[in-house]
DNA sequence: CGTTTGCGTAACTTACGGTAGCGTAATAAT
DNA sequence: ATTATTACGCTACCGTAAGTTACGCAAACG
């Protein structure tokens, strides 16, 4: 009876478990809160274990949104990556509109950080926004794209941040409105993107098959 | 000779004076580093006066912002209010964008103070960005005019949300490189959203004559 | 001369990031 | 089985920065 874990007594998690869960409860506040709002005593409330836990984990609070900001980001350009990888350009708008939400969707809290400010020490150049690094890579794969079809790669920047500025933006009223499933959203972006307001479908549908969309959705984590 | 302002001395300023200088100089540090990493003291300080001057005009850190907001939500809702409020519906949405962007321009602080994060006090519904107050009326016009022309409703606020979400990350993005005049980007972002990448014209141009473009751009301040 | 108005000094209170030092449970060694 | 060692965790504290307030002063104005 004595060898018995008693369930009273608080939990002693591994140091990986403990770092891990660490992370899952820092995503959910700085979510909700933002960085700055976000103490260091209220991860550690959570997590059920005092402050110095989470300086032997992670350094400090910048450290530990560091180390959040860098595997979300990786996360999402992945995704990102993958979906523009193949197709026509118009399959690539889709996909890569429905990956995103995808990632919204599932993701909730992660993409929530990453469109938030983010810490003045952690902003190079003086922006803000995390997802400024998202649009600069979109930017890249546009400028490519743009002189191969002779347009003036000068304006590829725009573009790419109007893309993705619209897909975040979109993205951040849906996490609160979540009335339309990911697809209708998806593709009324794409719509939007591609065809533009003036030819814009009455009923827009993607052009990817329902065994195609369906792969796309099982990205989870 | 004694009746002469010595210029060493602390400047008095009259009441509305005092007023309207610290919310210009808030507005410069609330834009810059955002609500919460900006100090009462640092806004006092930089006006030359104490912390209480603060207190005594907006009775706090939040008093001040929420003017502060007040006054710059309603500037931009009557500017774009004004531009999409007759013509064309492509002309609408060139003079919107136009409209916008020379807000950006003029006024940079203020619009950066509205895309920046919002304390938690002040965001109703969870919503932290103060720009959705602004797709939300954008979403009005939608919704009548997408009734009008036998679209679905439903996805009016969709439309309005990715609008706004491109034009203020656009905004935003050209905030830093000015390279790009006004007049460019506004037709760059107006043909994405009236034509679509499909049908993106090599070099957009507005479809207003000289004359508009030179009225609208009058709108400083 | 006195009243109003604009303003400063100096404190209080709270909250937070960060640290030092100590305790205790599990595991390995004797 | 007892001891030594490692891993995990806690209490308590410090310094600082920031929001807010109480009180008093001094310049302007009639």
């Amino acid at each position: 009876m004595s060898r018995r874990k008693n369930s009273d007594a608080p939990a002693r998690l591994s140091a990986s478990a403990r770092r891990t869960q660490l992370l899952e409860i820092a995503r959910g506040l700085f979510a909700q809160r933002g960085y700055v709002a976000t103490s260091v005593e209220e991860i550690a409330a959570r997590a059920k274990v005092s402050k110095p836990i989470v300086y032997e984990h992670f350094g400090g609070k910048e450290g530990l949104y560091a180390v959040l900001v860098d595997r979300e980001m990786e996360y999402v350009v992945a995704r990102i990556s993958e979906a523009i990888s193949s197709g026509t350009p118009r399959q690539r708008v889709e996909r890569a509109a429905l990956a995103f939400l995808i990632y919204v969707r599932d993701q909730r809290d992660g993409f929530l950080v990453l469109s938030r400010d983010a810490p003045v020490a952690l902003a190079r150049g003086g922006m803000s926004s995390l997802l400024n690094d998202v649009a600069e890579r979109v930017s890249k794969v546009f400028t490519a794209t743009f002189k191969q079809a002779g347009y003036d790669s000068k304006a590829a920047p725009l573009y790419a941040h109007a893309l993705v500025g619209m897909v975040t933006f979109v993205g951040q009223w849906w996490t609160e409105t979540r009335k339309p499933p990911v697809e209708e959203v998806a593709s009324h972006l794409a719509a939007l993107a591609w065809m533009g307001l003036r030819h814009l479908p009455k009923r827009p549908k993607l052009t990817m098959s329902a065994a195609a969309l369906a792969k796309a959705a099982k990205a989870s984590s």
